[in-house]
DNA sequence: AATCTCACG
DNA sequence: ACGTACGTGAGATTA
């Protein structure tokens, strides 16, 4: 028999502190709740015991504090974001079935005590969890303490057994307790003897073995007179430190064998409360993932059950669709206990589809516009696609890990009319679409979805569909140019460094470099040095190595990322096809994977080589189109600045006219160097900027770059006035939004760590402006695509990276191409400044970047 | 699975 | 006294 026993004030703080705060949409903090459940599931997956019991702390009731929860409310150094979690942690874990242990008047400590006493009286195992070194005075005949850490999310533990004790601190267990009798212990108000510390202390019980044998051998030689003074004189408070150090291990509670067995968990009830805290993890890790929601009441008579059936005939009217389990897709006809099936390549769901009297409403409508758009059948199925449930869960929603049927339904109490066991989705779908449209509704978000949103995804997938055309062969010999640059610069890096190592690992470049060459070391990482490039840079003057290592990672990175990763990705159709995610960047952005072609380098003459090999084929072009200064312009326009519109409204360098208005020179006596560091600012400002972090960036003191702020701020007032109202919105609502209402919550402006709720800062000052942005050109994508289409172009858009569209297009369509892009994207909003977009094109994507 | 590094807007 | 700009995705190493 093994028995864990955990300390769970101290591990539920541990987890607090070690993690960053999180919350739920509702607001309820979850961060601790989240790390506790970690750790506990992790111990018993390790130590696979018997019987599991959680202490808490429970303070003797006074006068003063008649309720508990006024008393730990106000407790000293627990925050209002952890006590709210305590309630809702030990509720869980009822639910869950495990044992809670606690008593009035004594803490948890003094529980594991007892109860570890009761397991070696039986000569069982007993581990005692903790993050909290006190409890080592329990360890030896069968008691281990499993010390627990929790450091930026992860958690480790740390074993200590009678001879780990020895090991660390030179004494067994119970002479800890001896220890710090003398050395005392300030976070447990326990004095000591004054004057006497660590070292001392430890030196001392090694030497006597006991408090009691110091004080018996006060005359001894080897106390030197000044400590021997002192611990005369700390004598009772010696021997009081000493009780109050010693943990009591008589508690009255049941310490009989096998009471703290774990019952049955209420799966329901648990799988109920851990989707309402939003931790799937952990409903994945337990196997409550897959249990339906609850039926709220037992007594409500059981749902009838609907197999599913192969769709064979045309369904008119409103439908709903999701992906089925084992692939393909579910169909449910609205207001019937129906469920039809059909696989991704059925004809009668391409009817479907295709059927224009169908009203559909799906779950991710990406999917069956590209099952559509590859028909080629010409019909625009699009149209009758009248809701997307996964589109509008991330509007209400956009910091989700990720959308699936079965989690939306139970976070938004969804109940069912029937059960469908084969295909488990199916009967949510009608009352989740439902009150997903009612949310998205009350949020004032319908007709970004109607208008944006859902459109668009029918563009991505049309995208997604026609790809890119890659030159392979071309891709691949400058790969193995590349190669060969790598292995002549590896062998001058050992040949310098004096040894082989794997430079590819920053531990062992750490090593060569810090270690072994003694170069200065600046800045640390979590697990030794830092090998950055800002590192590198600043170590050049010490040896030519250092270049050399900066060109082989430069090198290195555009080989196995960039040649050999997108060499991977071509296509039987010699193009690369990439999936665009609607439902990732909390900002409302798109991002792109497998691969990713919104980060191919451009910003190096050498990697701006790569973009040649993305080329258009035989009888086409590729035609860009970018955005020149959006998020200012849209920054100009939001705040209202009177100085930042007119500078745009005159069409001038918005850079040239900062630095000149913030110095308060004419524009022509605007240096390179002064724009430069105003370019610098402006960047700032859009991301809610930092005096520490412009400084680095344009290289002059902390102060100066505040002073450049202030200025810049005293410069442009209205830039000013919308940052700080930005932020106060945020605070008020709790959340922050795009000119088109899109909305991103700002649970850390809420918070009370100072950098947490900086961080919140910059995220109200930033996402209203890239989020716009990116409501903006999502329109531009939509109405050039269709422009394309109206005007039977053959020309297609092939990519969009943030502020740029790119099309391929025949030749003969390319200048009515440019001029649709141009049109459709400055004229995609209008704003109190002029939108400008700039077309290029060429035979690859470099030149047409102009 | 987490960490480090680095590519883009 | 401390940490340090917003938003992404991917490859290699290490635990």
């Amino acid at each position: 028999m093994k028995i864990l026993v955990l300390d769970g004030n101290s591990i539920l703080n541990r987890a607090f502190y070690g993690i960053k705060l999180l919350t739920t949409k509702s607001g309820q903090y979850t961060n601790a709740i989240y790390g506790f459940m970690n750790i506990l599931l992790k111990l018993e997956d390790a130590e696979k015991p018997d019987e599991v019991a959680v202490a808490f702390d429970l303070p003797a009731p006074t006068f003063r504090h008649k309720m508990y929860d006024g008393y730990k409310a106000k407790r000293k150094g627990m925050p209002e974001e952890l006590a709210a979690q305590m309630p809702v942690l030990k509720e869980l874990l009822a639910l869950l079935g495990y044992a809670e242990v606690s008593r009035e008047g004594f803490e948890a400590d003094d529980i594991l005590g007892t109860l570890a006493k009761a397991a070696k009286q039986r000569g069982e195992a007993c581990l005692l969890a903790t993050g909290d070194r006190d409890t080592l005075q329990l360890v030896g005949d069968g008691v281990t303490v499993l010390l627990t850490t929790t450091q930026m999310g992860r958690g480790e533990t740390v074993r200590m057994d009678e001879a780990a004790v020895w090991e660390k601190y030179g004494v067994t267990p119970k002479q800890l307790i001896d220890a710090k009798g003398l050395m005392g212990d300030a976070s447990d108000n326990i004095p000591g003897v004054p004057g006497v510390g660590e070292k001392t202390a430890f030196a001392l019980i090694q030497q006597f073995g006991s408090l009691g044998a110091v004080y018996e051998n006060l005359d001894d030689e080897s106390i030197k007179p000044g400590v021997r003074e002192k611990l005369k004189v700390g004598r009772e408070s010696a021997e009081m430190s000493y009780a109050l150090a010693e943990i009591d291990c008589a508690v009255p509670i049941d310490t009989a064998a096998g009471t703290y067995k774990k019952k049955p968990a209420d799966a329901a009830g648990a799988a109920a409360l851990l989707s309402k805290l939003e931790m799937y993890s952990i409903l994945d890790r337990l196997g409550l993932d897959k249990a339906p929601a609850p039926a709220a009441d037992e007594n409500a008579p059981a749902l009838p059950e609907v197999q599913p059936k192969p769709l064979q005939e045309a369904l008119a009217g409103m439908v709903f669709l999701a992906p089925a389990e084992g692939g393909g897709f579910v169909v449910v006809p609205a207001g019937k206990q129906e469920v039809f099936y059909a696989a991704a390549d059925d004809a009668a769901l391409l009817a479907l589809l295709r059927d224009e009297k169908a009203y559909k409403r799906v779950f991710s409508s990406k999917e069956l516009h590209k099952l559509a758009l590859a028909e080629q059948s010409g019909s625009r199925p699009a149209q009758s696609v009248v809701f997307d449930a996964k589109l509008a869960a991330y509007l209400l929603n956009p910091a989700a890990a990720s959308y699936t049927v079965q989690r939306l339904a139970a976070e938004y109490d969804t109940r069912p009319a029937f059960a469908c066991p084969a295909q488990p989705d199916a009967p949510y779908l009608e009352p989740l679409y439902r009150k997903l449209s009612e949310e998205c509704a009350a949020a004032g978000m319908t007709k970004l979805l109607m208008e944006i949103e859902q459109p668009l995804a029918e563009v991505l997938a049309s995208m997604e569909l026609v790809g890119m055309a890659i030159d392979a062969a071309g891709l691949r010999a400058f790969g193995d140019e590349l190669q060969a640059e790598l292995q002549k610069q590896l062998a001058s890096i050992y040949q310098e460094v004096g040894y082989e190592f794997n430079l590819n690992s920053p531990k062992q470049l750490g090593e060569a470099l810090f270690e072994k060459m003694g170069l200065p070391a600046r800045k640390k990482t979590k697990s030794g040095f830092s090998t950055d490039a800002e590192t590198l840079e600043s170590l050049r003057e010490y040896s030519p190595v250092i270049d050399t290592i900066l060109l082989y990672r430069t090198y290195q990175k555009l080989n196995s990322t960039y040649v050999e990763g997108l060499l991977k990705e071509i296509g039987p159709d010699g193009r690369i096809h990439s999936t665009f995610n609607q439902t990732e960047a909390r900002t409302g952005r798109i991002s792109s994977n497998e691969p990713n072609l919104q980060n191919i380098p451009i910003r190096t003459e050498l990697g701006s080589r790569l973009r040649r090999f993305f080329v258009a084929p035989e009888g086409t072009l590729l035609a860009d189109a970018d955005y020149s200064q959006i998020e200012l312009r849209i920054l100009a326009d939001i705040s209202g600045d009177e100085a930042m519109r007119a500078a745009f409204q005159n069409g001038e360098d918005i850079h040239r006219a900062t630095a000149a208005r913030v110095h308060g020179l004419p524009q022509s006596m605007v240096t390179p160097q002064l724009r430069a560091s105003a370019k610098a600012v402006n960047f700032g400002i859009v991301y809610g900027i930092g005096a520490f972090s412009l400084s680095k960036d344009i290289g002059v003191s902390v102060k100066e770059a505040d002073e450049f702020i202030k200025s810049y701020l005293d410069s442009f007032p209205g830039v000013k006035a919308y940052m700080d109202k930005t932020v106060e919105d945020g605070k008020e609502h709790g959340y922050v939004q795009t000119l088109y209402g899109r909305r991103r919550p700002l649970p850390e402006l809420a918070s009370s760590n100072r950098n947490i709720q900086a961080v919140g800062r910059r995220m109200a000052m930033n996402t209203p402006i890239q989020g716009t942005a990116a409501d903006i050109i999502k329109l531009a994508m939509i109405r050039v695509w269709r422009r394309l289409r109206a005007e039977g172009l053959s020309a297609m858009l092939v990519l969009q990276v943030h502020d740029e569209l790119i099309v391929q297009a025949p030749k003969a369509e390319v200048p009515r191409v440019a001029a649709i892009l141009k049109e459709e994207m400055e004229g995609a909003a209008t704003l109190a400044v002029p939108l400008q977009a700039d077309v290029h094109t060429g035979q690859n994507w470099l030149d047409a970047k102009g």
